[in-house]
DNA sequence: AATCAATGTGTACAATTAACACAATAGTAT
DNA sequence: ATACTATTGTGTTAATTGTACACATTGATT
């Protein structure tokens, strides 16, 4: 049966899928302190990103959401696109079955990141895959053709939109600690923060609510549990937070 | 001879490109103090973008470089690569002889920016095109299919980049006065800027050279002349100028 | 009850940005 | 020649923002 699917899939995928064209997500979540990418394993083969093709009445960004409900199923997800990649070597060392085949043509592939709530996540392979799964973004593995920069600059991607984008929304549970908020930064920046002066910057900007509630349970001091005041949020998303001219 | 020329080109187009892919170039130019954009008219049809095709063994990038170099005569230009757009009818209203002519297909388009110093380029039609000319961005026609929404995209991503990387070098002449530059930015913006304000933050971006001459022939103060020390330029758009974490 | 390690709050100084004023000067008008 | 005009060259000051710190508080642990 699957067998029948995935030859179906190889053999007539230009029956339902545009040529030449495909989109790899770079899907980030955050999780004890750390940021993952959510990486999948071929049946005997290497790691790679989450990738899928165009549907022939498909608008691309329908494909990435598309992907990406069938990889994490999640609906509503922040998904940027952030490149095309279109050397027309980037699958150096590309194997196929069928040399006939459309899949072993030259693809260009359109890049989206994803931030996701990494509990919500429940990874799932795809019909080439065997596993599906988390990996720290500094310790992922070897991947496939160009897909370590593709997730290079998903990276850069971020950190460039978190100079005027405010950042955390997607990736955060509902209510969460400075603290929590700081590593998140911390952690895609590559940096450590100043506490304080994080706060101060960070409370200016003015798209977080300070609950009245504690969180307990840690092994110090309670830290006040924060939210997202959604509707400044939104607005700063769209407006930018600053710009130098 | 043009005409078969033509007709091989829509009707044997998919032997050479790559299907339901293509590019569209947004090019800048700077003139008279204005912000200029270089747009092609289809013979007895609408105005559009310079576009063009991906070889079958030609990266993207490259591709763009051949289409800016066929409309301006240009080489070495600045070109960034800024968005895909991948709406299925995004190319509402098409109408092509044939039906099944590789060219009537939907197509996916990748969205270059170039800037290019306005005297020096030499405006080619391109087989479809009976004119191309400059028009200033404040007032270009209407547009064929999505082509304003990709001009306006383009500027907005200058716009952008314009707060971490220098600008000027690809769109003014070798030597040139503060207000010209000047006048460059705030037309980018579209926003008055305080002249002894901008003086002090371009200069202390430290990539101007002053030179001793200064410009005649205007009806009031000379100003002096300066030009872009290369070096320091280009490790400023490599770097980037700053960043706010 | 003392200790530890993290959190909450604040202050002083430096750097940057924003607002603004006056002198110099190349052509133009008389 | 002389005065005029619009534009350029060069500040200075005040406001804002960023950086580098210090000290008191507190929940769990010993």
């Amino acid at each position: 049966m699957e067998t029948k699917e995935l030859k179906n899939f190889i053999f007539q995928g230009d029956k339902i899928y545009l040529p030449h064209i495909s989109l790899d997500c770079v899907i980030f979540g955050f999780h004890d302190n750390e940021l993952k990418v959510l990486l999948l394993k071929w049946k005997e083969g290497p790691w790679c990103l989450p990738g899928g093709f165009v549907k022939h009445d498909e608008s691309v960004d329908d494909s990435a959401i598309r992907v990406l409900r069938e990889r994490t199923g999640l609906k509503n997800i922040y998904l940027q696109q952030f490149h095309t990649f279109g050397h027309p070597i980037r699958e150096k060392g590309k194997k196929t079955t069928d040399p006939k085949s459309w899949i072993s043509k030259r693809f260009i592939s359109i890049g989206y990141y994803a931030l996701v709530e990494f509990s919500k996540v429940d990874p799932r392979p795809d019909i080439l895959s065997a596993e599906c799964k988390w990996w720290d973004v500094h310790k992922v593995p070897s991947l496939i053709y160009d897909h370590k920069q593709i997730m290079s600059k998903a990276l850069e991607a971020i950190r460039l939109d978190l100079n005027d984008h405010p950042i955390g929304y997607n990736l955060l549970p509902e209510k969460f600690t400075m603290p929590e908020l700081q590593r998140l930064y911390e952690t895609i920046l590559d940096e450590k923060l100043d506490r304080r002066n994080f706060q101060k910057k960070i409370l200016a900007m003015d798209f977080l609510i300070r609950l009245e509630e504690r969180k307990t349970g840690g092994a110090h001091k309670a830290p006040f549990l924060y939210k997202f005041d959604k509707k400044k949020y939104g607005q700063a998303l769209k407006q930018g937070l600053k710009s130098s001219w």
